[in-house]
Parts: structure tokens; C-alpha cells; sequence
DNA sequence: TTAAAGAGGACTAAAATGGTCCCCAATAAA
DNA sequence: TTTATTGGGGACCATTTTAGTCCTCTTTAA
């Protein structure tokens, strides 16, 4: 399935509503509330993403979370990451240690091509490109698909 | 984190080993013992490779597993298919009517442009690159990361 | 006929995930 | 200076998912 989890899901959709006043601030049960998703729940998300920068904080009455920078340089790589850690689809990717299949594993470092290509990816798109709805393409994506391209050049030297 | 199951791991790594020999069939034990991996845990990723059509099977003695194309025709992104189900990032990307968040999700469309990168780079990449070990470049990987390439055009129309 | 393979699926243990809650710290306003 | 509001940090537990094992049945070559 190779899923993002809900929380990485929820920071997306409440990042989305906070895209629309890139500089107000909103209090976690406000965008409890515009997001419907749980009040504890949400507060969890933010506070992971206060520790990724992706957003600010600020306590105290009045206080709450505000974009950390523009929806334009918010990478979805960004926020996947606050939420999940590195984005590696093997763990050995990360951790090299801890792979009991090492000896006999000839496969390991090109899972590290592909893992490239993901974060290039999910690096690519932001949260302003998230953020729009409609007034899009009449096949209902914002963004052209066919413009995303992917082309790796094989084994040319072999 | 992001990441692939074991079995998805798994099941690169077996299929790995039958790439050397693309044409020979191998009893699912022996594959076991030259990937190091418990004997009733490959026969269950073979299992699924097989309905998935990433794998031939024969019954009876002398039978074994076979990989149903060549390396360079089976694609990473067949593979873990094989293994996950839809390679979707989201659940709405599968089924929307499961969105309890659904009237206030204003995020949704957009994900269906980084599915389709995704499930691009994974199909970019087969078999055959990922068995190739060594002999490759010096920073270790045998695709040169520069030659992968991610361009979305951005909002054109607006 | 027999033995060596795979097919299908039930079952269990372990790990990851999601969600909630509690108490502490900061701070604006009364 | 007090109070009320907001976030910070982390513990905790229920649930789901995942991984791994096992059993019985089917196929088929020798």
C-alpha cells in the first residue's frame, strides 16, 4: 500500500487551511474545528511539526501556530518527514546496522536511486500546490500530469 | 516513514537472486537459503508474486518458480503491487467514500499528481537495475542520480 | 504409487499507529 | 499579581497491521 500515515494526512489537509492566511495565526482547536479531525489529535500534529520548523509557535492567550514560511516553500517532503522521519522506503537506507539479509542482499544500493526519485518527488510538490482547489484541468489535477516526467538514463556506461 | 513492508523487501531480494538466471526455475526452499530468509516466509511472497502474474509457478517435483518476464520488463512498482495492493499514497486515493474528512478536505485532487510521480518512479526502475551489483559508478550507484529527473510545471494556466 | 513441489488459508505474536490524557510552561490581559 | 488561555512534552492504551508459522490439499514427475 505504501502509505503515508493519517497524522502525515491530517498535517497536509490542517497545513491546507492554514495556506489560506499564510500569516494569521490559528489556535490547534480552530483548525480542530475547520479541519474535522480531533482536538488532541490535531495538537499532536503541530507540535511535530513545530520541531520540523515547518511551523512557529507562539503561547500564551492570543498565541497559537503560523506557517514557518511561505505554502510556496513548503515541500510536502517537508512535512511527511516531520511526521514520519526520514523518507526511505527500506530501512536499511537509513540504517545500514541493522540488516540481517546484508551478506546475501545484492540489491541494497539502488534502493537508493529510487529513494532519490521519491523525495524528489514528494520535494517538488508544495503546499501551495496542495492547497488549490478546483479552477484546474478538465481532467480535475491542478497540475498537468503529463509534466511530470521521470526519466532515468540505464546503464550507459555498461 | 514511508516505507515498503518487509515482504516487499523480500520479494526484491528473492526476485534478485532468479534475475541471475531468468530462465532457470527455482524450488522456493533453495531461494530461501540463497537469501537468507526462513523458508515458509518466501514461500508466502511467492505466493503473492504468482497471483500477480511477477512469477510463474510449477507444481510437482522439478517444479519450482520462474519469473514470468525478463528482468528489464518487471518493474519495481509491479513488484511491491504484488505484495501492497495499490501503490496510493492516500486512502482516498483508493476510495474516497471511507473520508470521514472528505467536506473538509480542501487537499484532496492534488494528491493524485504525487501518486502518479510515485508509482512513475517506481516504474521507471526494474528488475534489472536493482539486481546489478557493483561495476557502477563512483559514488556507488550504478544509475547516475543526476539522470533522474522530476519537472512539474507549476500552475500554468493561472 | 510415491515423494517433491506449490496453493490456500488459518492462526498467533509482535510491532506500529492513532488517539487521548495529564501536568507543566509561557504569556497576555484584567 | 493573578488568572485564563494557549502550547510543550510525554505517558499511556486500544487497535490495527505486519510478519512469520503451520496445516492440509493439489499437482505431477519419476
Amino acid at each position: 500500500m505504501l502509505r503515508i500515515s493519517k497524522l502525515s494526512d491530517y498535517a497536509i489537509i490542517i497545513l491546507g487551511h492554514m495556506a489560506k492566511a499564510p500569516s494569521q495565526t490559528f489556535a490547534a482547536n480552530d483548525l480542530a474545528g475547520s479541519a474535522g479531525i480531533g482536538g488532541p489529535t490535531v495538537s499532536k500534529v503541530l507540535k511535530a511539526l513545530v520541531k520540523a520548523h515547518v511551523v512557529r509557535s507562539t503561547r500564551g492567550p492570543k498565541g497559537g501556530y503560523q506557517l514557518a514560511q511561505t505554502p510556496e516553500k513548503t515541500s510536502i517532503a517537508s512535512i511527511i518527514a516531520a511526521l514520519e522521519g526520514p523518507i526511505a522506503l527500506t530501512e536499511c537506507s537509513i540504517d545500514l546496522s541493522h540488516c540481517e539479509q546484508a551478506s546475501s542482499c545484492n540489491v541494497r544500493g539502488n534502493w537508493s536511486v529510487i529513494n532519490r526519485a521519491i523525495h524528489a518527488a514528494l520535494e517538488a510538490v508544495t503546499l501551495a500546490d496542495m492547497a488549490i482547489t478546483p479552477p484546474m484541468g478538465s481532467d480535475g489535477f491542478h497540475i498537468p500530469v503529463k509534466d511530470i516526467t521521470f526519466q532515468p538514463r540505464r546503464n550507459p556506461e555498461q
